[in-house]
DNA sequence: TAGTCGGAGATCATTATAGTCTCCGATCAA
DNA sequence: TTGATCGGAGACTATAATGATCTCCGACTA
């Protein structure tokens, strides 16, 4: 339950292997294509491709078109989060249908809807939580965080 | 993006009427039928009738059959959490395919994956934290849940 | 023993996802 | 300047997951 797509992982995967090139110790600033990470991580191309185009589009890495072209990072690794590469592709969190209900669009459960406050707290923890990793913390550094639960039960 | 499925809202749901119809004021203990809950959500009663199989199949909940039939509570709301109710109905917390593998169910990238070890934690965060939350916190109670980073950023 | 309940399965429709195909435009190097 | 190499973009298909329905069965209580 709970599982991002494969085009999240996509993504992921590409933005750690673009920032770990660019800001490795071999090829600095180097650009990276398309070709190549799909190669690497064996995902199929074209689904790479589409991928790439919408993480450019929302500003995660920066396209460069021709002979020799790729991409790079959009902005320094520290300054993209989790939460934002996996917004880009799979848009706004939301555990729950009601979470960005539009005008003209509520659920017939809203009414009487017993857990919509429990979740949306829930919902915004998990952001916090996606929102508090950067792709930095994916460049072989450990994550550091921790959960505090004033109501845990250390039930199971 | 991380949406859980209709059914697990609809488990949530019958199970926060049922706990608040066992532990009311109005009529303690009672009994709760399929047909009641339906009603009263809005929900498809065959579909629920589903989801209630399945919580009571995982203990969640102890059915009784026949006339003035239906459920109740399989153990204490604060024994409860929302982690077990949503595995209950969707499997297993797994927000990468490569979770829960099987011997030879191996995904392709897993020999140059660079993302694995940073996801599992962040799924082992997302565990915690609903593993941390009870049925009895979404009783009317405001869940006490914070995050805490040594990594965070506060980007946006 | 009849009617009310849950148990269980097969089935279907709809939607989301994953993946493919095709054509276009930009760029650089020969 | 022209062609090969890139990304950009849209339509398209196949498959799987989901949501929902239908039907029949067995258990239980009044």
């Amino acid at each position: 339950m709970l599982k991002i797509s494969k085009k999240a992982d996509y993504a992921l995967m590409a933005l750690q292997h673009i920032a770990s090139v660019q800001f490795g110790d071999l090829t600095p600033g180097r650009v990276v294509n398309t070709k190549e990470i799909a190669e690497e991580y064996h995902i199929p191309l074209e689904l790479l491709a589409k991928v790439l185009q919408t993480l450019a589009k929302n500003g995660m890495i920066e396209s460069h078109n021709g002979p020799k072209g790729g991409y790079v990072l959009g902005r320094r690794a520290s300054q993209i989060t989790i939460a934002q590469i996996l917004e880009s592709i799979e848009g706004p969190l939301g555990i729950t249908d009601c979470s960005h209900e539009k005008d003209g669009d509520v659920c017939l459960q809203r009414e009487h809807c017993n857990i919509r406050t429990p979740l949306l707290k829930v919902q915004d923890s998990i952001y916090q939580l996606l929102n508090s990793m950067t792709l930095q913390d994916m460049l072989g550094g450990t994550p550091l965080i921790t959960i505090q639960s004033s109501t845990a039960q250390g039930v199971e």
